[in-house]
DNA sequence: CTAGGGTTAG
């Protein structure tokens, strides 16, 4: 026993099994329960061979009894440590400290709320109520089941018997929980922060959507001069990924390279993710291919980012490369081939994939799926073959499916069936306003005025709820945000000259912008004031003020690009000689020279 | 003699 215990291997142990046996000293419980607690260390072993082994021991003592409790707790079926307690306890043998902290591992893991109440009550009873290690267990099994009341609770009893880690699992839960101000609170109050005190606030912004929180967070925590783990930057590339902030993320890849910290599947994944998402598909290739392993998630990223930059056919390629590897896909996997397919036109291969799906790997499309198969069939102009799908569906179709069928009415020019679709959406719900907008739109290009006014007079009337347009753009160290109509930004002078230059040389170069407001093909964006300028044309022009010349410019958006700006940016590739790659609601588009990788498809 | 808290993706 002088090797370090993470350093001993399996087949070690079972030569240290094997000895003891020859030595015929097999059945001593000391001895048995160390053995078991080399065992109980590997992750998810089967608990048989332990339990063998167990069973030899003639009268197993409470060390043993806890050590097999601990290898069920760490199997697949922790909550058959329970069963082994009971005969514990028949036994007459008395449960201590470590006992409980085991059990209540084991239900956590295992989701047993109701066992894991019923072991707090044997704490309590057998005295260990004030236990630092059996309270932090306690409260670590209310956190990941969200009952942060019965979290609260056990933390308040005794709060003198507490350490950070008893601090970490109460954030952990309220994080869990989403109750980001608690955990604010909390880690405000608490004594001491380690490493995982941040991850766990860093998270807990970053689960709930509170990206620019987390980069605050991220830079104090720097500051007070903790050293980031990899949990730490995993968390940081998804806010950089999440956000589209190229160059945060850049600086998270190169935290990683200055601590030399390996290349394991998780930061793989996660810096590759980040690439795609910032609009660099090439540099996630590159990654990918020069990691040294990767997992079933590791090939879902990358299909996702191919797919979400239209390069469906390699997307494809991947999958297929997937496949001969012997893998096996999961449904987010198909999540990914069946968008590349829906984002690249690519009909006959999305209803391959789609049966391939459930005939050959048996999985159970979920609403993505069907979204994308709509989707697909949609555009592709087989409107019918569309509603066909949502009418087979297994589970009760999303209106978001409907939504899809109404753009593809309005795209292929199938007026009666969009009006009915349209107002059967509009009935679900008057609240969205994308529907009117839908449907006024089918009415504008059928030329019913009338209907057109009516419709948008209806929308006006009910006070619909709509989403406001931004784009973002990360520019000299900041990030500047920019929403539909102008005046906001410090620079917003320099802003409009830049805008009436480009309106100036864009039609020097013959565009003739869309002037008919109602008759705005695509966008979500129509239902703004149409007299303004979307978010994205303040984005371009503030890029092309502060980048150097020929430097690429990105930009986020949160909605989807409207045709006419589309247009737009593709001429402004060209006369401006530049670069835009665009991520919107629901794509990238790398414009450049004229043209856009999503070839008008989107 | 045995122990704990936090990882990404659609």
């Amino acid at each position: 026993m002088i090797l370090p215990r993470n350093l001993i291997s399996l087949s070690q142990t079972k030569q240290a099994h094997a000895r003891i046996i020859v030595s015929s000293l097999a059945g001593k419980a000391s001895l048995m329960g160390h053995l078991l607690s080399f065992l109980a260390i590997f992750p998810s072993s089967p608990f048989d061979y332990s339990l063998s082994i167990y069973r030899t021991i003639k009268n197993p003592n409470v060390f043993a009894s806890n050590n097999m409790i601990r290898c069920f707790a760490k199997s697949d079926s922790p909550l058959q440590s329970l069963v082994l307690y009971s005969s514990v306890l028949r036994n007459c043998v008395r449960p201590n400290n470590y006992s409980f902290t085991f059990l209540l591992q084991a239900c956590s893991k295992g989701l047993g709320l109701d066992e894991g109440v019923q072991v707090h009550g044997h704490v309590l009873k057998f005295g260990f109520g004030e236990d630092v290690y059996v309270r932090n267990a306690l409260i670590h099994l209310y956190s990941s089941c969200c009952r942060t009341e019965s979290s609260k609770q056990v933390f308040d009893e005794s709060p003198h018997h507490c350490d950070v880690v008893t601090w970490n699992a109460m954030l952990a839960g309220f994080a869990r929980d989403g109750q980001v101000s608690v955990v604010e609170k909390l880690f405000d109050e608490m004594p001491g922060r380690d490493v995982i005190s941040w991850n766990t606030m860093l998270m807990a912004y970053v689960h709930n959507g509170n990206l620019g929180e987390a980069l605050e967070c991220f830079k104090r925590m720097r500051e007070s001069g903790l050293v980031p783990d990899e949990a730490t930057l995993v968390t940081m590339l998804s806010a950089s990924a999440q956000l589209s902030l190229l160059e945060h993320g850049r600086s998270i890849h190169s935290i990683i390279d200055s601590l030399n910290l390996p290349m394991t599947i998780s930061i793989g994944t996660a810096l590759l993710d980040m690439y795609a998402k910032c609009g660099c598909i090439e540099q996630s290739r590159l990654l990918f291919e020069n990691m040294p392993r990767r997992e079933v998630s590791t090939w879902n990223v990358m299909i996702c980012g191919l797919a979400s930059h239209g390069l469906g056919k390699d997307a494809l390629t991947l999958f297929e490369r997937f496949l001969n590897e012997g893998l096996h896909p999961m449904n987010v996997t198909f999540v990914g081939v069946l968008n590349a397919c829906s984002r690249a036109g690519l009909v006959k291969e999305g209803r391959h994939y789609f049966q391939m799906m459930t005939d050959s790997y048996g999985i159970e499309p979920e609403m993505e799926h069907y979204g994308c198969m709509v989707d697909l069939l949609g555009r592709a102009g087989l409107v019918f073959e569309a509603i066909k799908v949502i009418e087979n569906m297994a589970i009760s179709p999303d209106p978001v499916l409907w939504a899809m069928v109404l753009c593809a009415c309005r795209i292929h020019g199938l007026p009666e069936l969009g009006e009915k679709i349209g107002n059967r959406l509009i009935e679900l719900d008057p609240t969205y306003d994308g529907h009117y907008v839908q449907l006024a739109s089918i009415y504008a290009n059928s030329r019913k005025w009338e209907d057109v006014v009516r419709v948008r007079r209806l929308m006006a009337e009910r006070n619909t709820s709509k989403v406001a347009g931004w784009s973002l753009i990360e520019a000299q160290g900041k990030v500047h945000r920019f929403v539909a109509g102008h005046g906001e930004h410090e620079q917003s002078l320099e802003i409009q000259k830049m805008l009436e230059i480009i309106e100036t040389r864009l039609a020097a170069a013959g565009y003739v912008p869309n002037v008919s407001p109602v008759l705005h093909d695509i966008g979500e964006e129509e239902k703004e004031n149409a007299i303004k300028v979307h978010s994205e044309r303040l984005a371009i022009a503030f890029g092309l003020l502060v980048t150097g010349p020929g430097s690429c410019i990105r930009i986020v958006k949160n909605l989807r690009v409207c045709w006419d700006c589309h247009e737009v940016t593709k001429m402004i590739t060209r006369v401006f000689g530049r670069e835009i790659i665009v991520r919107d609601g629901s794509r990238f588009h790398h414009f450049k020279e004229g043209k856009c990788s999503c070839l008008d498809y989107w």
